[in-house]
DNA sequence: CGACAATTTGAATCAGATCAAGGCCCGTGG
DNA sequence: CCACGGGCCTTGATCTGATTCAAATTGTCG
């Protein structure tokens, strides 16, 4: 998951999902903390997250860290460079997945309806990622935040009644490392959302959006 | 051309050429200035620069801009999200260009061989761009540039005796746009770096780098 | 309950942005 | 050939949003 608010994109943000399972390989599980794959690893497997939430990172010498994206249900990760990860991976809570060879990718011929599903995903991800630069290098702290949550909210939100619950199983740390800002700034802005009243903290993991508009507003620069 | 410094990647930078021209098209070519496709037109072709440089930009609303990246020859422009180009790409300058129908992406049977090094460069595309998250989120303006002008000397650079000649087509807005920062941030930048002796400014457009070793390390945090 | 980790809050600092000139380059036209 | 004009680019001064450093607080889990 990027923070993509492509303003044409009106499809609620769902991933689409690849349709028919891969006849190779049954649904598999991972459990929270653990790791599904490390930068360097050779790729034999793509995975698309059925259930739960991925973490991908990448780490700089000196310890700064980036989170490259987040796995929500409906994500394909696991794209090869080079036959290797890119990437750590693991799983912010226990996490179900469904498993593609990666030869699926290089040799069409074995499956072209899934190759081609494979394709689109990977098609998506650029497109997603295209939009997420923007947001690294042109937005604030605040529209970083509030458009985090704007995508979450459409892509995982437990909505009614206006107001929209978002579980956010990762610690303010990834949040921060994921859209380049620091942890303390992540939670000022949490906060001041939370005094001018777009939010509910409910507890660290979960928090309920009271002004959808506002924050769509905030996310694009408005005053909130 | 994203910033991209995997330290394990010592191939020198050169992206890998597709070995075979289509069979459809014959090589084109675009003057500078005049614009290859925008942001929502279908997509129909896919282009590999041979020669030249390109330059993808997307727009927000409120002016804001982000160059996406710059096209330089191996590169491949114009990879479809359902069907649509996601961002304007214009030439630098006059450009040469290798097309190749989106229908060898969508129907690999068409030609397996072509459509799997089409395949091979986006996920390359995407790999890349997972290193320039990095560059976007967490590193400081003298390494942004500075990795900038490495990448861009490893790429492009007319290297000999130490030292690396450079072009830089681009205004300074557009390397400020592709680096997250202003004009006036870049600029400062380099004056700094022509005064420490790490590079030479011969005009506005072409830079030598003096001390590659110095940018090197002043990209990976160095004090420089 | 107690201890440690994560989060929040506060104060001070700083890197980069913003605002404002000034200089350079290059094409145009007298 | 040179004066003029308009983009860029550079430089300077100031401002500010976000980071940094430092507690205080909350949450978690044995």
């Amino acid at each position: 998951m990027y923070v993509t608010l492509s303003t044409d994109d009106q499809t609620g943000g769902a991933a689409p999902s690849i349709s028919r399972p891969c006849v190779c390989a049954r649904e598999t599980q991972i459990r929270a903390g653990n790791y599904l794959f490390y930068e360097g690893d050779e790729v034999s497997w793509l995975y698309q997250v059925t259930a739960g939430v991925l973490r991908q990172t990448r780490l700089l010498e000196n310890g700064r860290r980036q989170v490259i994206a987040f796995g929500y249900p409906g994500d394909v990760v696991g794209f090869p460079a080079n036959g290797c990860h890119h990437t750590d991976c693991d799983a912010l809570v226990d996490t179900r997945l469904q498993p593609y060879r990666k030869s699926l990718l290089e040799h069409p011929e074995k499956d072209v309806e899934l190759h081609g599903e494979l394709l689109q995903a990977a098609l998506g991800e650029i497109s997603a990622m295209q939009d997420h630069f923007m947001m690294l290098g042109r937005k604030s702290a605040s529209e970083r935040v509030a458009s985090f949550l704007t995508v979450l909210a459409g892509r995982v939100g437990r909505c009614h009644d206006g107001v929209c619950k978002v579980d956010l199983p990762m610690r303010r740390a990834d949040i921060a490392d994921f859209l380049g800002l620091t942890t303390e700034t992540v939670s000022r802005t949490l906060t001041q959302m939370r005094k001018s009243g777009i939010i509910k903290i409910e507890n660290i993991h979960s928090i309920v959006v009271l002004k959808p508009a506002a924050l769509t507003s905030l996310s694009q620069g408005g005053k909130g």
